[in-house]
DNA sequence: AAACTTTGTTTATCCACTAGACAAAGTGCG
DNA sequence: CGCACTTTGTCTAGTGGATAAACAAAGTTT
């Protein structure tokens, strides 16, 4: 068996290009939908009484006339069913429930006691069970798990490397399918992020995205032509160890000058802690702390537009070398934006290819702590839509 | 419209897939492409004699038996017609001739007297009617003019900047396609090298790769999944301008630190002019001829080490980015394999992430010069065999 | 109220693929 | 050598899904 054999399949990507339209362009009618798609009036009518019937669309009333019968409004039935989605965090747990429209429904964050592979694993487990309990009745119910976690996921969804958990070589996708019996997907952390915010915060109307995750340590999730890029192996975007000076710091993964040493929330506290002045005062050096100091102290705030300009020379890099439309700043540092901003598009500005700066838009996520939450719902919904509709 | 509408595009993409797997796999019976593909075999019989009556495939003899009746072999009838390639240089102009497999049939290479305009133009005409000329004859004749230039193309065929040829908003793709009423590809060097390797090249096996053009400047070329990637206006690739050094030399482009300050064949030669051994020996100090030097002068050699290993700090920043199977070396710098590819692999071994280099391969350039018209080639007959097939 | 519009269903038709029968042309064993 | 079995490739009947066009239902406009 190749690739394309043909014959049903043309149905299958009929129907579901009929459901995508009317879950993104809802309320539309049978005739709208029609016109948009190319497809016949009554190619349309069959597969959209296939998927009421599948409960996966409603007719809602009748919609405003334009000269003529009233058309018969269609919404997408977002309440068939609900997915689960985790940010597995270093230090945290962030569990979301959301209908298939990616609204939340339920929420739940959780700090490790201790980052031990026993407390997490719990914590997880547990979460999921509360999320899985308090999931409303609907026809399809929990659709399935989808997780984020903070190293290389292989495409069979093993954690094969998880530096910051001290984790290798876990089998979390297994492990979660065999306990729930639902589909699974893990995901990087950066990846999910990236695509969170392609589909449900500030990249939706991009096709190209560089998404970079400045928490800890960076990492980068790509949006190119509208997908989620990964390696060959499945793993990539560790752009955070990129050189940026070729005999600078020594990093622990075995490279000097990377990026992150400069650049990330890791480097803010290092540096804050070498600064006489606010060390001096004894104050608690977090992030959240220095990000309350900065609107007085003019060292905090200086100190931040520095981290600003170093994210600046890797992004330049990347706006250089994948021109692409839009770059979001995601992750713990996403909330320093009025202090980073300025200086981080001074440096891109000044130094990237002015082709490259043609509609270049540069954004600070706006899902927050949600983006790889809700990356990895989106997948699992993208999944669960397609996988439905391909067996009947 | 929107993007797939479908009906006729089943007989379309399942004649396609036939004619690509005769292509490559040829000789082959019917029975065995129905098995491949997975088609009936009544559906290969009728798409092969639709094939065979646009001459693009031909029987050839009988194969041998398996044990019943022998098959009738079919072959890809690569003399259909022929393509040109041209690789626009900034110092030279090569044009190929080729058949529908990518076989030589013509070649032409010529040196500008100057690099004006003018000469640049006239020398392109000359050599493009000098290979139509040379074209032996055949159904479907010359079916297209592919051309790979140093700079930024836009996806309309327009280059909107060759540096090195002085050149800005040259609508190249509508002159020549003016000229010969033919369809005309314009390309950049390095996505062209790229996809010229793999087609053709070092590259045939791989579906991640990076390929780096080192000429007196670095282009980058990025085949992933399979197919070549362009950013968001389908100009991408200046990797050469990534920063390695914070504060390092000022580069053209207006940034500081570029990577092919330290690791092109433009370094490699400043570095030689600043020798004073070297210098003082009255050598004249081209590649070329450096390349002669280093097989006895030391600091010759030392000085392909160095350019190697600044090759290495850029590489191992996009291993850790792509995750690609394969690195391509390609341009001029892939003649001085032997001196420089030690000190590349030895970097990218000591700094890259070691998840990303299992199964990476790192190679030099297979069809050296001809990399990027063969690339421009191969886009060409992609289309023709591609659109060929739509309009019938 | 008559004429025109728009929506959505139904019906007849077409097109491409499939299954399976079948003819042609082999092989292999007794 | 003959008979059974295999493999290749074509042909025929049948099926699934798309389309076009007719039509009914339900509006608007003048």
């Amino acid at each position: 068996m190749n690739q394309t054999w043909n014959q049903h399949v043309v149905k299958k990507e009929n129907k579901t290009l009929v459901l995508e339209i009317i879950k993104n362009q809802a309320p539309i009618s049978r005739a709208d939908v029609a016109q948009v798609t190319g497809l016949n009036k009554g190619t349309v009518s069959s597969l959209v009484s296939e998927l009421i019937k599948e409960q996966l669309i409603q007719e809602s009333g009748p919609g405003e006339s334009s000269g003529g019968r009233r058309p018969v409004m269609l919404l997408f039935n977002h309440l068939a069913g609900y997915s689960i989605g985790i940010d597995l965090g270093v230090n945290y747990l962030l569990g979301v429930l959301t209908d298939l429209d990616g609204n939340i429904v339920h929420e739940r964050k959780v700090q490790y006691k201790d980052s031990s592979y026993q407390e997490i694993m719990q914590q997880l487990f547990e979460s999921i069970d509360d999320l899985i309990a308090s999931t409303p009745s609907s026809h399809y119910g929990v659709i399935g798990i989808g997780i984020g976690v903070p190293g290389i996921v292989s495409n069979e969804g093993e954690i094969l490397l998880a530096p910051n958990l001290n984790w290798k070589r876990i089998k979390l996708k297994k492990m979660v399918e065999d306990h729930y019996e639902l589909p699974v997907i893990i995901e990087n952390e950066a990846n999910a992020g990236a695509y969170g915010e392609k589909m449900f915060g500030v990249g939706q109307d991009c096709q190209d995205i560089v998404y970079v995750s400045a928490g800890v340590g960076i990492g980068i999730g790509l949006i190119l032509n509208g997908s989620l890029y990964k390696g060959s192996a499945g793993f990539s975007g560790e752009l955070g160890h990129m050189t940026i000076e070729v005999n600078g710091l020594e990093c622990s993964c075995g490279n000097k000058g990377c990026w992150e040493l400069y650049a990330s929330e890791q480097a803010l506290i290092r540096k804050a802690e070498q600064s006489v002045t606010l060390n001096s005062k004894g104050y608690d050096l977090t992030l959240d702390r220095l990000n309350q100091l900065a609107e007085s102290d003019k060292e905090a705030t200086s100190l931040f537009e520095e981290i600003g300009d170093y994210l600046g020379v890797g992004i330049t890099t990347i706006v250089n070398t994948f021109n692409p439309e839009q770059i979001i700043i995601g992750n713990r540092l996403a909330s320093t934006e009025k202090w980073v901003k300025p200086a981080l598009i001074n440096r891109i500005t000044n130094y990237a290819l002015k082709q490259h700066q043609n509609n270049l838009k540069i954004n600070f996520s706006k899902l927050n702590i949600h983006s790889t939450a809700m990356g990895v719902i989106a997948f699992t919904i993208e999944k669960f839509l397609e996988v439905d509709l391909t067996h009947k």
